[in-house]
DNA sequence: GTCTATAGGCTGATAGAC
DNA sequence: GTCTATCAGCCTATAGAC
C-alpha cells in the first residue's frame, strides 16, 4: 500500500502548496485580485489542475478564510493565557489590533469581504471557531466582573460585544480610512479598554470612605 | 441663449438620472454588481452615453460614495442639533446605527469598499466632509467633557475617535457577521455611549460627599 | 493526474457613423 | 449627443486527449 500512500500524500502536499500560494497572493493584492488562472500560473499548474483539488473558487475562499481567523486565534492565545482580567484585556488589544494591521488583507478576507465567508465560522452555534474565540473574550469580562471592575448592571456578555465591535471598528477604520484618524491604533485601542473598565476600589486607602 | 441653457439642463438631468439608478442599482446589488453595461441598460442609453457624462467607473463611484456620506450626515443633523450633549451622544448613535442598518449597501460603499472611496473623503483636511462630520463628534465630547461626564484625563478627540470606531465596529459586523452579534445594534449602541459617559456627579445629594 | 483547448460569460472603454 | 460595433481583456469552469 505504499505506492498509493505516497500519492495521497503528493496530492494533499499539492493541496497545501495551492492554499500556500493563494494565501500569499491574496495578503500581497487582495482577496478580489485572486483569481484561478493567476493562481494556477503561479503554482506552474493548468488551471483545470486546480479543479482536481478545489470544488471551485469559493471552496479556495473559505479555506483561506478559516485558516485566516486560526492565525488570529493563534496570535491572540498567549495574551488569553495571563491570569490577571486587566492585563489579559490590555494584551488581548495589542494582539488583535495588531494582527489587523499587519495582515490587512488577510483580515479583510476574514471579516470585511463577503458576508457568506464570515456568517460561516460563526455559524455552529457551540463548536464553530467563531464562538470558541468570543469565548474568550466573554472570560475576561466575566473575571473582570467577578473582580468589580467592569461598569455596573451591564452584562459581562454584552461588554465583549461591544469591546469585539471597538476593535473591529478601530482595525476597520484604519484599514479603510486610512487618510483620517488620528491617534495611532495602539493608543485608541487602550482608550477603549479604559472606558470599558471601572476603576479599581482604593483598598490602598480604606479610611478614606468604607462602607 | 434659451436654447443652449435648455440643453445644459436636460444634460444636467440625464446625468443625475444616471446617478440615481446607479445608486438604485447599488442599493440593492451591491457595488460589485454596478457594472456600465448594465447600467446603460437600466437607463434604456447606449454604454458609450455614459462616458459622456463620467470619466468612468471609478468616477461614477465617487459621487455615489460622496452622497452617500450626505446622507448619512443629513440623517445625524437632527441629532447634533440636541443642545444636552448626552442626549446629543445617545441620538447620534441610534441614527447612525439606524443609517447604517438601512442603507448597508450604501454603508458598505462608504466605508468597507475601497480605501480611496473613503480616503477621498478625508483628504481636505480642513474642509472635506468626513472632518466636518468628526466635528460633530467632537463637539460632543468637548461639551461633555465641560459638563463632567468624561471619563478623566482622556481628551475628546480620542474619545470621538474610540466612539466613531465603536459604532462603526457594530454597524460593519452586523453587516458582515450577521450570523452571530447576539444583542441588537440599538442595545450595544447605548452600552458603548454608557462606558464613554461618567456617571453624573450626585448633585441631588450634595452633603453626602462635597468638595 | 495533468494537460490543451475552449465554451460561454463577463468587464471597461473607444472609434467612428449618423 | 447618441448610436453601433468592436477592441482587448478578464473571468470560472469543463470536455476530452494523453
Amino acid at each position: 500500500m505504499g505506492i498509493s500512500e505516497r500519492k495521497e500524500r503528493q496530492k494533499a502536499e499539492l493541496r497545501e502548496h495551492i492554499l500556500h500560494v493563494a494565501r500569499d497572493m491574496v495578503m500581497k493584492e487582495g482577496f478580489d485580485a485572486l483569481s484561478m488562472r493567476k493562481l494556477a500560473e503561479a503554482v506552474e499548474y493548468a488551471p483545470a489542475t486546480l479543479y482536481l483539488h478545489f470544488e471551485n473558487r469559493d471552496a479556495i475562499a473559505r479555506e483561506l478564510c478559516v485558516r485566516g481567523f486560526q492565525e488570529l486565534l493563534a496570535v491572540l492565545e498567549p495574551a488569553a493565557a495571563v491570569a490577571d482580567p486587566v492585563e489579559r484585556l490590555s494584551r488581548l488589544t495589542e494582539a488583535y489590533l495588531a494582527f489587523g494591521l499587519k495582515q490587512p488583507e488577510t483580515y479583510r478576507l476574514i471579516f470585511m469581504e463577503d458576508p457568506r465567508l464570515s456568517a460561516a465560522l460563526f455559524q455552529d452555534q457551540q463548536d464553530g471557531a467563531g464562538p470558541k474565540s468570543f469565548a474568550v473574550l466573554l472570560r475576561v469580562f466575566e473575571d473582570l466582573e467577578a473582580a468589580g471592575r467592569t461598569p455596573d448592571a451591564i452584562p459581562p456578555a454584552r461588554l465583549a460585544e461591544v469591546f469585539w465591535a471597538g476593535l473591529h471598528g478601530i482595525v476597520s477604520l484604519k484599514l479603510t480610512c486610512s487618510g483620517f484618524t488620528g491617534a495611532p491604533a495602539e493608543v485608541l485601542g487602550q482608550t477603549l479598554v479604559a472606558t470599558l473598565l471601572r476603576p479599581p476600589a482604593l483598598r490602598a486607602k480604606p479610611a478614606r470612605r468604607p462602607r
